[in-house]
DNA sequence: AGTTGACTTAAAGTTAACTTTAAGTTGTAG
DNA sequence: CTACAACTTAAAGTTAACTTTAAGTCAACT
C-alpha cells in the first residue's frame, strides 16, 4: 500500500502543505518518488513520520529534528547519537510535564478562588478570609491580608 | 517595595524587553507609573504577572490573556467569565499533559529501542527480534517482522 | 486524446512573539 | 550641576513554522 501526500496528510491528520514543508526542510529523505515525481508514502515510513510528530509535539525545532533524521539515514554508526538525543527529548518532556504540573496546579487555586468569589458574589471576600478557611493545599497562593488603607487612585487588581 | 521594570525583569527572570511588550500589548494595565513615566512594579502586581506566566506557559496567546485581564479589570461584574476562562485553560492543560504522557512512552520505548541496538551494534537486532522479547509495554510500537525482501533501491531506514 | 483533480516547485506572504535600534528622558550619585 | 546608567517610545527587524499563490505536470477516467 502506497499514499500520495493528500492521502497521507489525512491518514496522520496533517495538512499536506506542511508534509511538503518538513520534505523541503529534509525531514523526510526516505519518502520515494514516483516516476513523474510523485511523493508515494509506504506503510514503512509511517513510524518515520511518527518519530517526526512527536519530536515536534515536544517542543523540537525542525532543524534540530533534521540532525536526528540524518543520523537515522546514516545508520548504525550513529545508534549512539541517536539514542544521547531521544534521551535529551525525554528528559525535556519530563522537564515540561513537571512545569505544567505547577501550572496547573495554579488554575486549580484560581478555580476554587474564582467559585468562592462567584458564591459570594465579589472577589473581595478573598481579602477578608482567613487563612484557616483556605484549603490547604492553596496556602502558598494565598496573600496575607492586607491591613493597608488602598488609595483610591491605585489600580490595584484582585486576581 | 516597588520596582522599575529591570528590577521586575531579575526578579522573574523575563526580559525587560518582553515587559514593556506585554505592557504595550495591554497586559499590564495595573502597573502605574512614576511622575516622569517610570513603570513602578508594586508587590501587589506581582500575582498579576504570575497568572499572565501561567496563561502564557501553558500556551495561551497573548491577545486572549489580554482579554482575561480586562476581565479583571472589570471587577465583580466578570467573574463568571473569569472562571470560564480559567476552567477553559485547565482543561486545555489536561489535554495537553495526556499528549505529553504519550509522547513520553514513545520515547521511553525509542530510548530501550536505541539502547538495546547499542547493545547488539545494529538496529537490524530489531527486525530480527520477536514479539515474546520485546517488554509488554512496548508491544504497540513494535513492527511485525518483515518478510519481505527489501529491495536495494529502497529508502528503508530504521528508526 | 481530452478533461480533471491532485500532484509538483519556487517564491512570496502570514502570524506570533518577541528583540533591537535610535533618539530622547529620568533620576540618582558625586 | 553634571554625568551616567537605566528608563522611555515608536518603529523596524527577527525567527520559526507554516500557508498561499502561481504556473505548470501527472495520471486516472471517459
Amino acid at each position: 500500500m502506497v499514499y500520495t501526500v493528500g492521502e497521507i496528510s489525512k491518514k496522520l491528520g496533517i495538512p499536506a502543505s506542511t508534509i511538503r514543508y518538513y520534505d523541503k526542510e529534509g525531514l523526510l529523505p526516505f519518502v520515494e518518488r514516483s516516476s513523474g515525481g510523485i511523493r508515494m508514502f509506504k506503510e514503512d515510513d509511517i513510524p518515520g513520520l511518527e518519530i517526526i510528530e512527536c519530536l515536534k509535539k515536544t517542543g523540537m525545532p525542525i532543524k534540530e529534528i533534521k540532525h536526528f533524521i540524518d543520523y537515522c539515514v546514516e545508520g548504525d554508526s550513529k545508534i549512539d547519537e541517536r539514542l544521547s538525543i531521544i534521551e535529551a527529548q525525554k528528559n525535556a518532556v519530563i522537564k515540561q510535564m513537571k512545569e505544567m504540573q505547577s501550572m496547573l496546579d495554579m488554575l486549580n487555586y484560581k478555580t476554587w478562588y474564582y467559585q468562592t468569589a462567584k458564591e459570594a458574589g465579589t472577589c473581595a471576600i478573598h481579602d477578608r478570609m482567613d487563612l484557616k478557611d483556605v484549603p490547604k493545599k492553596y496556602h502558598r497562593y494565598k496573600l496575607p491580608k492586607s491591613s493597608a488603607i488602598i488609595p483610591m487612585t491605585s489600580k490595584t487588581v484582585s486576581w
